[in-house]
DNA sequence: CGGTATCATGTTACCGGTAACAGATCGAGT
DNA sequence: ACTCGATCTGTTACCGGTAACATGATACCG
């Protein structure tokens, strides 16, 4: 049985009695909209303290049929690029009123699915999906949803909306090169499985490419495990490897705290880096630039990826912008050359 | 001007006039309650299938005044036990069909002030704040809600509603026995100002009264800047003391990623771990585990604290526990000894 | 065969705000 | 004194679901 506690909520009708004025004086008091009387307005603000009252949004919402926030699904709340890109977000949207309501997927596209079919019940202006991997059947419920949608953190060939970020691909390019021009050769690419992590295998993708671009041998593959992997991982590949990681020049990492995983695991090993052996991570995560030797790694910008993508959306509901099929906008990249890659 | 687009958006009415029926029909349908027959169930659901039909959680939520979530409180997305606790929370309140509404602070108390007005007037049926210590006017705010409130990640001496996690104070204990029993005397303690970083500041003082109680001397502090401190802040901390750090026997580090930090410091300055100086942390974070030496930290079971919140939130909403108020769930802690204290 | 239980569906009203429109009051200008 | 506009406040209806109640159809009983 449910406790039956009276809760005698207070809203607008209960304040106007108090205040003796009509509840939509109390509305129009309240917003502040300089269409009320200055002593009205005080008499109606202090009727509302002094019953508790608290505004209810959801009635405001349902009444205007605007719920005045942006879903954004996260892979995870445990990367700091994401949450840069969150907290970007975030501030641009706060200037114009709207909120973030934030979901998270766990990397799972049938998660993703589940939250965005509830996200959706939910009414928001806009949607903010990071990745741009989907199930058909999200697809088909965010083009039917008839809100503006934005792809980040990827650039897919054939985006739902529009499309805020860099190619995960081609921001490995300046990675092998790097790794070519130092005379490295014979690469391993450690990363999750492909199905898992459609970011990871674009990258993989990309290194491949460059590699064959650069001349060297083909690129050879690592998968260890499903996304999300960390340096738990890292460390355990390299130190399954054992001494057979001599045969590689070099191991590109699809994420910084892999490659943090992978040089732990060298060291154990001892297997000196760089000097036998380089390590490349990707995302210019914190640990990159504190670990010694430091990491070489890219910078993907993910302030930029959130501020952009604010701005997107706030035009979008503007109107200043008509559809955004199709737009896409790179926020760029940038080698970080770290100790992990020297000479 | 805003884009008029005129969206004819598809409700009820809308399905029940497809299917034939009255939207009453609909709703039970839709709802699947076993009160509709078969037939009119199929035609109903493949009326909705066709239209594109969406179900509106917020005229739902609205007529009967339930939302069906749990607002809850973040210090920060990048926090591996953040998101541990999250998910766990998120699965418990799952199996009842609540859903998490998750809101960030960024380790801000007037952020929280901002977010938790923000929150509750979206009606929420349950509040979780991470961390005990609030402004008064979330304080007054929240006590006025009627609605259960936990607050996580801590042991408030006074709480709002219930509190579920561990103390902070208590949990430094064993490093600092720890410490002591291996021989260590001169400890100095690494965190972030006091005022940023509230469970900072219990385990500064729990460390502080265990060093006490174990004989040592008083324990220093070394302050480096606001909540959120990490890896840089470590690093640069210790580096910034050059030789000078040799005049102590341990870093007591606030939090894992501090004490890597210091750690790598420490390693660029030559100074030997553990045999010159001892390092502990905080939270057991992935990384205490992967890096060489290994980090001797606290790990404090958050997922355990997702788990027993969600529980608890679930029983109160139910109202098989009456009130929460002065419910005080300890989840414990462990000490995990790593290398970074060995003798 | 009337009475009643059972099942399936429809009708009405309402949740808490606020847009749109309709007064009411007042001072200024003619 | 009358008109007019500006300023302030009130009234009505509505947003999209669904609880509560009413009704209609069918089955089953003594």
């Amino acid at each position: 049985m449910s406790a039956k506690r009276a809760k005698p909520r207070v809203t607008m009708r209960d304040v106007a009695q108090e205040a003796g004025v009509s509840p939509m004086t109390v509305s129009r008091a309240l917003k502040d909209d300089g269409f009320v009387n200055e002593r009205t307005r005080g008499i109606v603000r202090s009727a509302a303290a002094r019953l508790g009252y608290v505004y209810d949004t959801t009635a405001q919402a349902f009444r205007a049929q605007r719920s005045g926030y942006v879903a954004v699904t996260l892979p995870s709340i445990n990367n700091a690029n994401f949450a840069t890109t969150h907290r970007a977000l975030t501030r641009a949207l706060q200037e114009t009123g709207l909120e973030a309501l934030l979901g998270v997927t766990n990397y799972r596209l049938e998660e993703e699915e589940r939250l965005v079919r509830n996200l959706l019940s939910r009414r928001p202006e806009a949607l903010v999906l990071t990745g741009g991997a989907h199930t058909e059947e999200t697809r088909s419920l965010v083009a039917g949803s008839r809100i503006p949608v934005i792809e980040i953190w990827d650039m897919p060939a054939d985006p739902i909306g529009a499309a805020v970020g860099f190619s995960n691909a081609d921001a490995m390019r300046p990675v092998i090169e790097h790794l070519a021009h130092t005379g490295r050769r014979k690469l391993l690419f450690l990363g999750a499985a492909g199905r898992s992590d459609q970011r990871g295998a674009e990258r993989r993708r990309g290194a491949a490419e460059a590699a064959r671009e650069c001349g060297l041998p083909e690129i050879a593959t690592l998968e260890i495990g499903d996304a999300p992997i960390s340096m738990t991982e890292g460390f355990a590949a390299v130190q399954n490897l054992g001494a057979a990681v001599r045969a590689y020049d070099a191991l590109v990492c699809v994420s910084d705290p892999v490659a943090f995983g992978a040089l732990s695991a060298c060291q154990t090993l001892g297997v000196a880096v760089p000097k036998d052996l380089a390590i490349t991570g990707f995302g210019a995560f914190e640990i990159s630039a504190v670990c010694t030797p430091s990491i070489t790694t890219v910078d993907v910008r993910a302030d930029r990826i959130g501020a952009e993508t604010g701005r997107l959306v706030v035009d979008l509901l503007d109107g200043a912008r008509m559809s955004a099929k199709g737009d896409r906008i790179a926020c760029g990249y940038a080698l970080v050359q770290g100790a992990t890659t020297a000479l």
